[in-house]
DNA sequence: TTAGGGTTAG
């Protein structure tokens, strides 16, 4: 094994091995102490030290020094990352390695195999820094700047804060030059990892020794705010690149667009977008996805549809991860068909599909209620050779669920374990669910129990669903309070079924009590949960308070637009018409909504509720029209006519 | 230098 891997490298680059040529200052491993070799440097004694790693003093010599450095893996860099490998004994090995070869450790060697770090293997960050550390205490030896350039930028990637912070005081302390590549390097480095101040100082330092920023540091710099949420101090950086010699290229443009979309604030990324044509900037790739990704998070999948199109005309290449965001987009639109033309279409430009697009779209046709197609996908997808993976089964077992296969779904599922798929709980609140709704409550609080990944509010909510419907609402509001002790969220959800739960047993005080828990945990309500409350305290004659408690949602921004429509509902299908035309009249006296759509909301209500006599009879009546020039209801005839006329 | 997937609930 050792020799078939040493034997090509010696081969390619001979001139290196020549031994007339070594230098003098580099020391030649003694051949008779080959036997003392530890057993990981056994490799080392066929080769002798390549000649060109001198003890220069800049980077840049090492690297040019040789042709090939660049092209071809150097023999010492590689046997440095096969010994920084062996992390037991790094440093003992490291400085047996340095005493057989080097008279002193180059600061440009250091430095080097840093910058190379990314070929070690594993544990990257850990070996670089102890090597780094180690270096540092050779004798005669001292870091330069581009060693801590490169450390800090290997720190940052696994964000080690503590370890940066050390590193970059000790380099703060030498009063290094800062030269435009360590600047750049270092603002991207601490732009990376989210360190702002380090970020700054380095900028500072930059300025203080004259060197003046390129297109490059502004990206980064860009970039570092962006990463951490500094957009309006990005979009300070980039009016002064605007109005200053270095303009704003592409990438300026991106990483502030980037910027906008995750703070939100897509309507401006848009106008920044659009800015670019006018400036001549044109738009790339990046630009698109950045765009696209942030239309389909936010649920615009018509801008995002939009954007793919802008795409093709420009005739911009389309990554596949657009394909996915489009077709997905198309497909929680609930257009599976169109989602498919799309998919098509991408297979003839030369586009291969992967898993999440079958998925998405094996996922749209189920929830089209077309789940032959659906499974004709699933199948279609493992002809051609694609392996499903956890998220194409949950959705597999999820649409048989919703589609009262239950039996298929589970079998699916026993055949996942069997495959040792990884089973998450998207599987077990989807199996859950179908049993409930099926009335096996029994088999799916066994399932609960059994599961085997950690439990989400997805999995307790199905449930806490299904006992609270099959009236076993005290153990659904066990479950409530174990989800807590658990660390699990309630959420939204949980609340809407109970507070419903509660007001179907009767249960009146302790639902109004779960909606202000619910409200004093800061969640926010939706329409369904107010919907659940506001019907609930109609159906238990506590019209007035319903009105009441919605007034006071309105200042604080909750929108319930349709609430009065679903008391009006209610009480109709209750058969408690009074009830209801007091309402009516009720909302209008409030003046919350204009007395014509009342009207309609009344008359679908009654229809709804089967009461087509009185819902002609409010028809061709005159009430809830007729009020004054001045919008005064004083002459309108008030819905309480329908009943007591 | 900048972008990067799909699934689950009332």
């Amino acid at each position: 094994m050792r020799k078939a891997h040493l034997k090509p490298l010696a081969t390619t680059i001979p001139a290196i091995f020549n031994s007339h040529h070594r230098l003098p200052f580099i020391s030649l491993p003694n051949s008779n102490s080959h036997s003392s070799f530890p057993k990981w440097a056994s490799f080392l004694s066929p080769l002798p030290p390549p000649e060109w790693v001198q003890p220069f003093n800049d980077l840049s010599d090492l690297v040019t020094t040789h042709p090939k450095s660049e092209l071809q893996p150097s023999p010492w860099v590689s046997r440095i990352h096969k010994l920084l490998q062996n992390n037991t004994n790094l440093e003992q090995d490291l400085t047996f390695f340095c005493k057989k070869y080097l008279i002193k450790l180059p600061t440009s060697f250091v430095a080097y195999i840093l910058k190379k770090s990314d070929e070690i293997p594993t544990n990257r960050v850990e070996t670089a820094f102890r090597f780094f550390t180690w270096a540092g205490k050779q004798k005669g030896y001292a870091h330069n700047l581009e060693c801590y350039v490169f450390i800090i930028e290997i720190l940052c990637l696994e964000s080690d804060f503590d370890r940066i912070k050390l590193v970059f005081n000790e380099f703060k302390s030498k009063g290094f030059l800062m030269n435009e590549y360590s600047a750049n390097s270092l603002i991207r480095s601490f732009g990376n990892g989210g360190m702002v101040e380090e970020l700054l100082w380095v900028w500072r330092k930059m300025k203080d020794n004259g060197v003046e920023p390129s297109l490059y540091t502004y990206n980064f710099l860009m970039n570092g705010l962006v990463s951490s949420n500094f957009v309006e101090s990005a979009e300070r950086v980039f009016e002064v690149m605007e109005k200053g010699k270095v303009k704003p290229d592409v990438v300026t443009y991106n990483t502030m667009i980037k910027g906008y979309c995750k703070s939100g604030n897509v309507k401006k990324a848009v106008e920044r977008f659009r800015d670019m044509e006018a400036r001549n900037v044109e738009t790339d790739k990046i630009t698109y996805m950045t765009l696209m990704q942030a239309c389909y998070s936010e649920g615009d999948y018509d801008f995002c549809l939009r954007l793919y199109h802008e795409m093709l005309e420009k005739g911009l290449e389309v990554p596949s991860h657009a394909y996915s965001l489009v077709i997905g987009g198309l497909c929680k639109e609930g257009k599976a068909m169109e989602g498919c033309m799309v998919f098509e279409n991408m297979i003839e430009k030369g586009s291969r599909p992967n898993v999440a697009i079958y998925t998405a779209l094996i996922d749209g046709y189920a929830k089209n209620r077309n789940l032959d197609m659906a499974m004709g996908l699933f199948e279609r997808m493992r002809s051609e050779g694609f392996e499903p993976d956890e998220v194409t089964y949950g959705v597999i077992v999820n649409s048989l669920c919703k589609s009262g296969r239950l039996e298929e779904a589970l079998q699916w599922f026993e055949y996942c374990k069997s495959k040792n798929v990884a089973i998450n709980a998207v599987f077990y609140s989807s199996l859950i669910d179908g049993l409930g709704k099926a009335g096996r409550v029994n088999e799916a609080e066994k399932l609960f129990e059994e599961m085997g990944c950690p439990r989400d509010s997805y999995c307790y909510n199905v449930l806490i669903d299904s006992l609270s419907k099959s009236g076993k609402l005290d153990e659904a509001l066990a479950l409530f309070e174990r989800m807590e002790d658990e660390g699990c969220d309630q959420t939204v959800y949980t609340f809407t079924i109970l507070i419903s739960g509660l007001f179907k047993k009767h249960r009146n005080e302790e639902a109004l009590k779960l909606w202000d828990m619910m409200i004093d945990k800061g969640i926010t309500p939706t329409a369904a949960s107010i919907r659940a409350l506001s019907t609930g305290l109609c159906l238990s004659g506590k019209v007035a308070r319903a009105c009441k408690l919605l007034e006071e949602l309105a200042p604080m921004g909750i929108v319930v637009e349709t609430a009065f429509e679903d008391m009006i509902s209610v009480l109709c299908k209750a058969g408690r018409i009074v009830e209801a035309c007091k309402l009516a009249d009720g909302v209008i006296v409030r003046g919350r909504e204009i007395p014509g759509r009342v009207r309609t909301v009344m008359i679908n209500a009654l229809r709804k509720a089967g009461n087509a006599d009185l819902a002609m009879k409010l028809m061709h009546s005159k009430i809830g029209i007729g009020y004054d020039r001045k919008g005064s209801v004083k002459k309108r005839v008030k819905f309480r006519n329908l009943v007591e006329s």
